[in-house]
Parts: structure tokens; sequence; C-alpha cells
DNA sequence: TACGGTTGTCGAAGCGCTTCGACGCAAAGG
DNA sequence: CCTTTGCGTCGAAGCGCTTCGACAACCGTA
């Protein structure tokens, strides 16, 4: 393994100056820097990362927590979690991927050993434990133990209480609003909204309770009338969902979707059914843009934008941790786009 | 930040006792033990991670490579990521996540830093431009620069050279081969298979071969005919490649489906067309177990064992790192679990 | 000519940990 | 009784890097 006391030595320098030409701390004149970066070349010297962590205590990683638990929305975990590391790469970080399985331990642990210089939270419950470890100035002066103070992080995802919390999020209230909005302008009357499985609900991840707020209120607004009901997803039981949802109101005529794995089995259903998308019903959906795109039926839809979310998590917390930005809740605002699954509601019978 | 001298002092030993009492290296007292033990947790102390790696030339970390590109399989890929973190944290490991983008860079970088003890390669190509960096004690003698001899890995995913590498694979021909006879069995002469995009053929991930290999194979030897037709997944286009392949082989009554996004538009256009499944036409998948749960028609299919790929993985590296275990090729054995999409073939007309 | 101000380089002191050799002490052996 | 052995503990030497203060050499200015 090649040290910088090598380089140094290779290029007729002192370790130091290697040192000021790696980090650009200090000036350097231009013939030895080249001399220098000559000798890394030739000798394919790379730093050493744990002597580069203890020196500098920084370690130039960025923790990833991701949900144990897959029961929804893999693919945009998965896109957040690439952005988050294509997006951590440019900025001179790597990433540390935890899964939710140690919980708050897992805070404590990377927090304290100093293995990464700051972390991103995906999947945050309304009342997660971990908050407690991560807000920032709020906190009592007394040491807890195993509690660094301030752990700079960003999540993605709501809270409850976002105080002393950096937030990036989909604003899933105006997503609903946007939804309901759509389907009563073109003379929808009765809008059945299919949810997340119940766990998800149970869980208290806040994006589904404020998704069903918006269109809520939304519908209030506009004098739509909703219909709510949860759906595990999957054939079987979207055709149950369906016939509760057709049996309580017959006259339905526009559905919100915002469950990936119901989408294809409710249009499945629907054909079936002879109720034709979008001329007897509308069907819009909350879903990656993948998804709308390469459905049976090309879905309108309000897209989740998981790469966004991934590239502002990392670059406010790079900004954090360079100290150039302070505590903040940025909803990105949701867009609609409209394709074949949306029409205006059939005249009434 | 809690340092093992502070630690040693509150417990009133020395930094080294505290040492040997976190490593288990040499022998303690009991008394002196629970005094250090006490203190660590009264503490709350963590040893720093970059003064570990740093002394004992150790990360305690893997490195695992996702692709870049997420045109296939992204929940596999997520299972497989999952079950390497938990399974590494299980061994005192963390994991580091690096997407292909950096390509051989990446490899260069993470060994010659020291910042990863090992890694796990997903997605490998037949003619990796990785491999030759990874490669055991094949490698000539001449120090290459910027290539430390053998960095420890294992690839999730076949080369077209495995000397001096660790692999572990689902055995992808076997698995064709069983599909195939397992349509056979059922009386079905005409097969079509349905594959990845064309852009997964071009690239020479090797399962997409192999898988068509055993196909073939199978079928020569059971005397089915076989078509194959790569598909771009989603639902116009599968609707043309079924339409193809009907054209050119009216008499097909089975399906191998080896795409996920293809599976359910397949079964929509089906059942469009007045085929039933499985009394017209039998459908067998290669795809995870909840695809095959969750499809329209609860498909036979052979599942592809994420996790386990995942947790093998880990293990043999982790093996590799204790010096316990050589370079090893593990192919693990499809099982085909039938279900409601496969029956015996309609008599001919 | 002498002066403060830059600019470029160096030496040395750590960062917090692991690990090696040394050492004191009790138990076991002659 | 003295030696040997092994156990439990300690001190000190690094691991490879960053960073601070020092300093030599040079500039322009007084």
């Amino acid at each position: 393994m090649v040290t910088l006391a090598e380089v140094a030595q290779h290029a007729g320098v002192s370790a130091s100056t290697v040192s000021y030409v790696l980090s650009g701390k200090r000036s350097i004149s231009m013939n030895t820097r080249q001399r220098v970066e000559e000798s890394i070349r030739e000798l394919g010297y790379h730093p050493n990362a744990g002597a580069r962590a203890l020196a500098s205590s920084r370690s130039n990683i960025i923790a990833l927590m991701i949900p144990l638990r897959t029961d929804m929305y893999v693919p945009v975990m998965m896109e957040i979690a690439i952005a988050v590391a294509t997006t951590a790469r440019a900025h001179g970080y790597d990433v540390l991927l935890l899964t939710g399985e140690e919980g708050p331990d897992a805070v404590r642990r990377v927090a304290g050993s100093g293995l990464a210089d700051g972390m991103i939270l995906m999947d945050v419950e309304l009342e997660d434990e971990r908050l407690p470890l991560l807000r920032g100035g709020a906190a009592p002066d007394g040491a807890r133990p195993g509690v660094p103070a301030d752990q700079p992080a960003v999540l993605i995802g709501l809270p409850a209480d976002t105080s002393g919390l950096t937030c990036v999020d989909l604003d899933f209230r105006a997503t609903g609003a946007l939804c309901v909005e759509h389907l009563a302008k073109l003379g929808h009357r009765d809008v059945a909204v299919i949810g997340e499985a119940p766990a998800v609900y149970e869980r208290h991840t806040g994006f589904a309770e404020r998704t069903l707020d918006g269109l809520r209120s939304g519908a209030r607004e506009s004098g739509v009338r909703l219909l709510h009901r949860p759906c595990e997803g999957g054939y079987d039981a979207m055709a149950l969902t369906l016939a509760r949802i057709l049996d309580e109101r017959p006259d339905t005529t526009g559905f919100v979707v915002q469950n990936e794995s119901a989408v294809e089995p409710l249009l499945a259903l629907l054909r079936q059914q002879g109720r034709a998308v979008p001329e007897d019903v509308s069907v819009v959906a909350v879903c990656p843009e993948q998804v709308a795109v390469q459905a049976s039926v090309r879905l309108t839809s309000v897209a989740i934008p998981a790469q966004e979310m991934g590239r502002y998590a990392v670059e406010h917390l790079v900004a954090k941790l360079d100290g150039r930005d302070g505590d903040e809740v940025v909803l990105l605002a949701p867009e609609l786009t409209v394709r074949a699954s949306s029409g205006p509601a059939p005249s009434r019978a």
C-alpha cells in the first residue's frame, strides 16, 4: 500500500506538502504541484480513508437509513438510494447503507463512532424514535450518554414535529388536493380513494395520511363525495376492495390510487367489468412516472420525484456539513400529468 | 466525544486493557472486565471507526456495488441489498453503497483507500471490466499501479471466466430447463419465451443468456419447439411481442416469462383475447416470489432467491476475510412452484 | 537599504486506536 | 524453598494522515 510519505519522497518534497496539494488548503507552486501529481499517478496512490478520518475527524461518508420492510414503494426507495449515492459521490462523499433494523441504536452507533459525517433517513414515522437523537439546538443541556448533540441529518418524509430538523418530501397534501381537483373539474362527483395497505396507516407513516388530508379538503372545496379504502395491493385484495366500493357508492366514476401494486389489478378489473377507462371511469395515480407510463392504460398521475428527493437530501446535508445551511423543510410541489386514464365524467343516467 | 482513554481512566485501568476487553484478544479478569464494561455503558462510549481502521488496517466495511441502471429487477436488487446489509451487520460489518457509475475506478478507489475490507458486485457482465482487478492469485507479478493484489470480493452473477473468483448465483441454466420441462410434461409442444429487454442481452449480462441456454437444451431433450422473443416490458411492448409470437406460432400454448414488467400485461392480453389461463395456455414465470403470488393469476414460477444470494455473498466474503475460504462458485438450485397459471395442454384441434 | 507582507515549504505534534513486549504476581512444580 | 509457568495488566510505539506554527525566499515599498 502506497503512503503519503512514499509519494512525498518520490516527488522530493515533504509529506505535508503532498497533503496540501491534495486538499488545496494552502497555495502550492505550479512546479511542485505538478511533480506531486505526477508521483501520485505514477505510484497509484490513494489516501488511506481511516487515517484521513482520524486526523481530520471527517469520514466523508453519509449514512442512508432505509426501511427494512419493503411492503411499499420499493422502486421509489431504490431510485432514492441511487440518487443519494450518485449525488453524494459528486460531492466527494460515499454512502453507508443502514437498514431500519437497528433502530435508534444505529443512529447512536454511527454518530458515536464517527463512521459517518451525517445521515439521511427514509420512511420516517410521525413519532419516530430516532428523532430525539437528531434534533438540533433544542436539546436540553444535560449530557445524555451516547447521544452526541446535533448529528447532522436530513429526513426524507415528514414527522409530526419538524422543529430542529431538516426534511425533504413531496407535498402530499397538495398532491391529494391536486388529484381530486382534477377529477372534479372533469365533472366527477363520486370519487374513491384506493390507499396503501392498512399496515402503512397503522404505522403512521405521515405521507399516506397527508395525502388523505389533501384529498378530503380538496373534495370539500369542490363538492366531491370521497370514499377512502385502504388496500393491500395484488389482484385479489383489489377485487375485494373494488367490490366494496362499488357496492357502497355505485355512482363512483373517479378513482385515486396511491398504491403501486393495486394499479394494474384495478385496471384489469375495470376492464373485466366493462367499465371503460377513461370513458366510463377515470383513474388518477400517485406513483413513480415509470409505473404510470408502463401501465396497460397510460395513467394520469402525480409523479413521486424520487431522484429529486434523493438529490435534495444530499445537497442539504452537504450544505449543513459545510455550515452553509440551517434547518428547513422543503416540500416539493406536485405535478399532475394528464395521460390517457382520465376524462370527462359520463353524463348521469 | 468519548475516547478509549477516558473510559480507561473512568474504570481505573490502562487504555490497552480497555482495548483488550473490547476485542477479547487477551484474557481479562472477570472483575476488570465488568468494571470496564460498566464504564463503557455509563459514558456511552463508541470506538472511533477511523482510529480503529487506521490501527488495525481493517475497516469492518463491505462495499456493495449495485448497477446504476434500473431497467430490470429492481425489487430483486433491493432485496439483495437489504439481505446484504442485514447479514453484514450480523457479522459486525457495515455496508458501503457504490453505484456502477464509477466503474472499475470505484474498485481501485475503495481497495486503495482501505475504505472497505472487501466487496460484493451485483449485475456482473460476462466480460466485466472490473474483474481483472479482483482476480486472485493468477495475476502476473509485475506491480500494476493502483491495483492492489487480490481485493477480496464476491460476485452475485456469473462472468464468462470465473477463475480466481468467488461467485454466487441462481443456476439459471437449470432454471430454464426446469421451466420448459414442466411445460413439456404437461403436454405443451409449442413454447414461447418472453425475455428481458433487448438491452439486457446486448449488455451480455450472463443470466439472461444462461436461462435461454437451459430453455433450449431442455426443449431439445423434451421435443418442444421454442420461440424466444426479448421484450421491453410494459403493456404496449408486450402486446406487440405477443402478436408477433402468435402470428409466427399460432399453436403456442406455453409461455415462459423472464421479465417482471411483462407478466401482468401478458396476463391481461391473454384474458382479453379469450385465452384462459391455465385452460388454454400455461404461463411459467422466472420472478421473485412476491410477484408470482400477487399477480392476477397466481403464477407457477421459479423464484429468484434474492435474500439467499445476498446472505451467501456476505457469508462467503466474511469467510474469505477471515482466511477461512477459497474461491468457489455457488449455484443455487432453482425450485419450481406450481401455482394456478399452468396446467395440461389443451388437446389439439 | 531595510522593512513588512506574501508565498511556498517543512517539521512536528497529534488524531484514537491496536498490539507487542515487558512485568508483577500467584499458583504449580522440583 | 526457589524456579517455572501462565495469567492479567501496563507502557509505548506506531498506523497514515492533517494541521499549526515556523521559516526562508522573494516581492514591493518606504
